[in-house]
RNA sequence: UUCCGGGUGGUGUAAUCGGUAACACAGCAGGUUUUGGUCCUGCUAUUCCUGGUUCGAGUCCAGGCCCGGAAGCCA
């Protein structure tokens, strides 16, 4: 079900990358091959962000015959941390992508990029300078000024070796010197001012622990990482594009294999906060519940509120590869979402408020076993019995005792039928001393058993119930929009600058929690569902009818069944509703 | 302000050599329906601006405007 036909493949619409490496494999560059890859940097879980880096990787090497690594990034330890990296495999693959044998790691070419260093100081491309990391930034000019050269960039090649050496066996402090490329200090890309390629850091590594004190920039290290696995196309999002000539010079210069840098626009979405910088302050300022927190876009957030492999998937291959800035609508997600679950979830019936209906005609004690469809968009899905009986709960919104225009559920008087089962007709509304709603006295049509009437005379609604008898406890969770579409204008803060990174975040939390929508997250614990849900097995989908579509949490037990909502069914009613607001219509 | 990149309906994308601007989502209207779901039908709405070349411009040329990225020893 992962695979795509081949008409699939050819249905496909292209995009501008996609036609940049068919016009190469056709061209014969690089032999024909096809080599990308997947570089995380394990500081963090994976969202829907990388989703999309992910589909267009391995689903261009894929689609041409060719392979995708996935690389591990990990050139600065004091951020990456062991426990992310098998996180990332684990996402990668519940996705629905492979990479073999090739799991690599930046950190195990550090022997390799160290030699290239040596080699570039060698040519007089490369010196160590002994500028404060303020004094560099200073140096480096701005945007509409040229950057001053350092005075120590026209250090001997020997005294530069030696001291790269010295770097290298921690004879200097953290801090204190640094290798740049010796490019030009008033190139009008900053990019190209003689950026920093190795920096001393005291810290261990989640791999190689304290073999080493320096540690490449990503700027020196990435295109050398791409180089060394021989990777034909380095596809990457937009902001790297002021790097590629930087990365050019650096291949250039030691004469190593070149791969073509692609650049594409990273994926941004409507009513949600995405970035691993924002999605850290939500986790670590308790704003959510962790990073599987079902509101969150990380990949394990989205599983754990049931959204499909396949779903992400296709959302991705429709929102397409540009190089606009864009933001697409969490609407167009959803509609995925709908789609893949309306065809592989079992329908089910499930009352979330439930509202107590008994029916005065019907015998006390007795049970019939009503006949029910799984899936009416898959017979081969089958049926279940639901048991019926005198007491019943139905959904407290499906009543109205002074029913607006439009509302053609239940109301003191009116028949309508309850699925697969029989019709009723509301005969009293029984209140308490304060009005409270207390339960419906309703009457049932024995000769409507399985939903139809003989003589033909139709209801305008058709309600869920359970059996009061029967029915089991459940706590339901219903998740909303993170972020709410008043709030989605607001863009939220940047975050970064090391020493100041713990007071912005600080701030920032602030700033976030102001964004957030108070009701995406609404627990109901007097839920009840049929029976057929006893011990339904965490990750397990249904669609409760009407209502949407559920999956069990993991913190689902045979003592308190506990669903997550993923996403509500389009509701037409609801939406009349809104519209329609003021216009209320007396009966 | 300098460099780089980008502007096609409300949103995201497509349009072969310069030849009828299309697909999807959203929205609206209707049909079917034992889920106000699904499905089906229809509708609304688009080339940043100005000028030029041309029989013909989203596409080519010139100028302008707007948006994004870039001044970490982050990635």
């Amino acid at each position: 079900m992962n695979e795509r036909t081949d008409t699939d493949a050819e249905e496909r619409r292209t995009d501008f990358i996609r036609d940049i490496v068919a016009e190469d494999v056709h061209s014969g560059k690089y032999d024909g091959r096809v080599h990308t890859r997947f570089p995380p940097e394990p500081n963090g879980y994976l969202h829907i962000g990388h989703a999309k880096a992910i589909c267009i990787n391995f689903g261009i090497a894929e689609e041409f015959g060719g392979l995708c690594n996935l690389r591990m990034d990990d050139t600065n330890p004091t951020r990456e941390e062991a426990r992310y990296v098998e996180a990332i495999q684990e996402d990668i693959r519940w996705l629905g992508f492979d990479w073999g044998d090739r799991l690599y790691y930046a950190s195990d070419y550090f022997a390799q990029m160290y030699a290239y260093a040596v080699q570039l100081v060698e040519q007089g491309d490369a010196y160590v300078c002994d500028l404060s990391a303020d004094e560099v930034r200073e140096h480096r000019g701005t945007p509409t000024q040229p950057g001053r050269d350092s005075p120590y960039r026209d250090r001997s090649v020997e005294e530069n070796l030696g001291l790269l050496e010295g770097m290298r066996a921690g004879e200097f402090a953290e801090g204190s010197r640094t290798l740049r490329a010796r490019i030009d200090m008033a190139h009008p890309n900053l990019n190209m001012r003689d950026p920093v390629m190795y920096r001393i850091m005291y810290a261990t590594h989640h791999r190689t622990g304290d073999d080493w004190c320096i540690y490449p920039t990503y700027d020196w290290a990435h295109g050398l990482e791409d180089s060394i696995e021989g990777i034909t196309h380095s596809l990457c999002s937009i902001e790297f594009e002021n790097h590629r000539p930087l990365y050019d010079w650096f291949l250039d210069r030691l004469g190593i294999h070149h791969p073509q840098q692609i650049e594409f626009a990273r994926l941004e979405m409507t009513n949600t906060i995405m970035g691993t910088r924002h999605l850290r302050v939500l986790v670590g300022e308790g704003l959510v519940s962790g990073w599987d927190d079902p509101r969150l876009p990380t990949l394990r957030g989205m599983r754990r509120r049931g959204y499909t492999a396949e779903a992400i998937r296709d959302f991705i291959d429709r929102v397409g590869v540009a190089k606009t800035a864009s933001v697409v609508d969490v609407a167009l997600l959803e509609h995925c979402l709908r789609e893949d679950l309306n065809r592989r979830s079992p329908r089910v019936m499930a009352v979330l408020d439930p509202l107590k209906v008994v029916l005065a005609n019907y015998p006390e004690g007795r049970v019939e076993q009503m006949e029910a469809v799984n899936n009416p968009e898959d017979p081969s899905a089958g049926t279940r019995m639901v048991p019926f009986s005198r007491e019943l709960y139905i959904e407290r919104e499906d009543f109205m005792e002074e029913p607006v225009r439009k509302f053609y559920r239940l109301a003191p008087g009116r028949e309508v039928r309850l699925r697969y089962a029989y019709f009723i007709t509301c005969q009293e509304a029984v209140r308490d001393e304060h009005g409270e709603l207390l339960e419906l006295r309703c009457t049932y049509d024995p000769a409507t058993r399985g939903g139809d009437a003989p003589d033909g005379r139709k209801v305008k609604a058709t309600l869920h119930w359970v059996s009061a008898a029967h029915a089991l406890p459940a706590q339901v969770r219903l998740y909303g929009h993170l972020v709410p579409d008043e709030q989605d204008e607001a863009c939220p803060p940047a975050l970064w600058r090391d020493e100041q990174e713990q007071e912005q975040e600080q701030g920032a939390g602030a700033d976030l929690q102001n964004r957030l929508n108070p009701h995406s997250l609404e627990v109901l614990s007097g839920c009840r569902v049929e029976p057929s849900l006893a011990g339904a097995e965490p990750g397990a989908r249904y669609q409760f009818e009407r209502k949407g579509y559920f999956c069990v949490d993991a913190a689902s037990s045979d003592e308190m069944l506990v669903f997550n909502r993923t996403v509500t069914l389009r509701d037409r009613w609801r939406r009349l509703q809104k519209a329609g607001d003021g216009t209320r219509a007396s009966p």
